[in-house]
DNA sequence: GAATGCAATGGAATGCCTTTCATGAAAATC
DNA sequence: GATTTTCATGAAAGGCATTCCATTGCATTC
């Protein structure tokens, strides 16, 4: 029967180092107990022979199939990325991911799943039937749906949640958004300001709560109001057109805006423009993400750097090592303040 | 033996239906001499089970294993997303490619490989034999290694060459880019411009030459002298600046400039501002690629839109449906020239 | 009415690797 | 020196879906 064959299997080599199938197995799975001379000619053998083991086999057999899921928001994605606006959060996490699985021998399959979706377990469940990836990463807002969380749990897959600080099963891996926030408002605050006011995330994302907390909580510190300088927005730059109008026609309007992310920066600073305010004589703007579109901005944006590709690694890392040790939970890789030209001392 | 199952496989669902595995097998691959009444029993079942079948499984049996390949340059892709400039191809990459490959029911899997290396064949040739893709997409420069078209070829498996224009095995697609780059002169000459550089891509990048090659052309229809007009770039901001400033140190200068991707513009945009030249004033810019950040410079670039996410739909189609008309050959799924800021007529 | 062709279905082999179990030999224990 | 462990290795049994081949039942054809 002439199928569509792999050209140089495991029998092959047990053939030419005269062993049988499960020593070379035992060898390629760095298995104890085999001689180390004998390791040697098998380990000669797939050198010679450029023996790969077939990951479907390797995964029929029962045992690992070296696959990562990342799964993503469907919408968002598409939106984001039909709206072309710069946002190489998929740089990133591809790149992150994909460096540090490749290192440990595993691909990474990415996958989108609707959210506003009454079936979104049942696509990830003929996903899961699929592929049966060893780890899975959910972003968000997917890191904090208990129905997927559920789902995995009952089978057993490893997943981490990108962005979750909440506890719960999993491994939860999140930038430290509200010690971030924080950093940003302390830095404006050395600045001089006063008013500060705060842009929002989208509130199915559980890290905007926190963006806002860590905000509320060092404007409290050092004796500020805050009441009334946090408005909503959702992420996008529609709703931080909306969000800037509102914080500047306060009065008195505020000297500063902090943005949950360089789309709603963006358009706060396009505001100020169109209202002839200096930025950052006038007002100062801190955004989040920091994505590559704020260096090309005029002034350039002071932002506080969202370590995606860093924050994937880790990921992968803890799904491939199953490290569960608890202390560590949830895991934090900092996000960290990048200064440019968009913040000053205000005006008084 | 307990090991590590599927859930629910083809016999549970062959028992459900009360049928054979191979009549499940018919339906979900939908081939014919099945009676519709069986089938509809069949896929009753199915969905009732929720049965996905396992592309492991799939894999081992000898057909497809679903799975396309996408070759990218090593250096390229890390050195792009350590510098942070905005590169979107990856993203119009990923998503274009997953898009249409998961209508299909395909995934895709990144793959980094080192262009400068030896032994690119058999790493590639690891990779292949680790997954058995059922297509592979090959990126610029990879896209005109000798060495791999010929490894692909030997081993049967389909491929695209994203960004190639010249003949040969797989599908070649492309984005006309003589065409593209005729465009963008044309609309210089019909603004008034007479002496219009260029600055042209890396070498190894096949594409580069046809940039040129357009252009030159573009000028010779018009009656315009081009010698001395082109220098040598390599895609990097650096060579970008060094590229400018040779072109803006002729004398007499150049009216307008194009450059061969965003990279380049940007930098002949700094050093027009670093020499108080008025861009589009003194001097228009036209770029390749309209990556996002050519939205956010002052001015916005005039630029040629490369269709990444296009291209790349394009290709997983061909390789899925693997519709060889040659007569098609090569493909092309056309730039096109995005008018913004950055051009307009000459001062004289 | 017998022979032929084709549609519809089932049976069995097969792919490549790991896991489980078994075996023989060497090392450790008494 | 005999028995129990331990180590090193091999044999065989899957896993899940497909491919090839065989069979049944029917509609054509002569």
């Amino acid at each position: 029967m002439a199928r569509r064959n792999q050209s140089v299997t495991i029998s092959h080599v047990a053939a030419d180092a005269g062993v049988s199938l499960q020593t070379v197995s035992r060898v390629i799975n760095n298995e104890p107990n085999v001689r180390p001379e004998m390791k040697a000619r098998v380990q000669a053998s797939i050198e010679k022979l450029h023996y790969v083991p077939s990951i479907a086999a390797q995964r029929m057999s029962g045992s690992r199939s070296y696959l990562i899921l990342v799964i993503n928001d469907r919408e968002r994605t598409i939106s984001e990325w039909r709206a072309r606006r710069g946002a190489d959060w998929v740089d990133q996490m591809l790149l992150g991911g994909m460096l540090t699985s490749a290192e440990h021998g595993y691909r990474m399959i990415f996958e989108l799943v609707d959210t506003h979706n009454d079936h979104v377990e049942r696509e990830l469940s003929g996903t899961i039937a699929a592929l049966q990836p060893d780890g899975i990463i959910l972003t968000p807002p997917h890191s904090e749906n208990p129905l997927i969380t559920k789902l995995l749990d009952e089978r057993k897959i490893p997943f981490a949640r990108i962005g979750s600080l909440s506890p719960g099963s999993g491994f939860a891996i999140h930038m430290g958004d509200a010690g971030s926030a924080a950093q940003a408002t302390q830095h404006l605050i050395g600045l001089g300001h006063k008013r500060i006011g705060f842009i929002a995330g989208a509130p199915d994302y559980n890290l905007s709560h926190w963006r806002v907390e860590g905000w509320r909580q060092a404007m409290a510190q050092a004796g500020l109001q805050d009441a009334g300088l946090c408005v909503p927005g959702d992420f996008s730059y529609e709703s931080g057109r909306e969000a800037a109008l509102a914080l500047l026609n306060l009065d008195p309007a505020p000297t500063a805006i902090i943005a949950s992310n360089d789309q709603m920066a963006l358009a706060t600073l396009d505001i100020a423009h169109e209202r002839n305010l200096a930025v950052p004589g006038d007002l100062s703007i801190i955004s989040f993400d920091n994505t590559p579109v704020v260096r090309f901005t005029t002034p350039q944006l002071t932002a506080v750097d969202q370590p995606i590709a860093a924050t994937f690694s880790k990921a992968v890392e803890l799904l491939i090592h199953q490290a569960t040790s608890p202390s560590e939970h949830p895991y934090l890789v900092p996000g960290s303040l990048v200064e440019r030209a968009s913040t000053a001392p205000p005006k008084f």
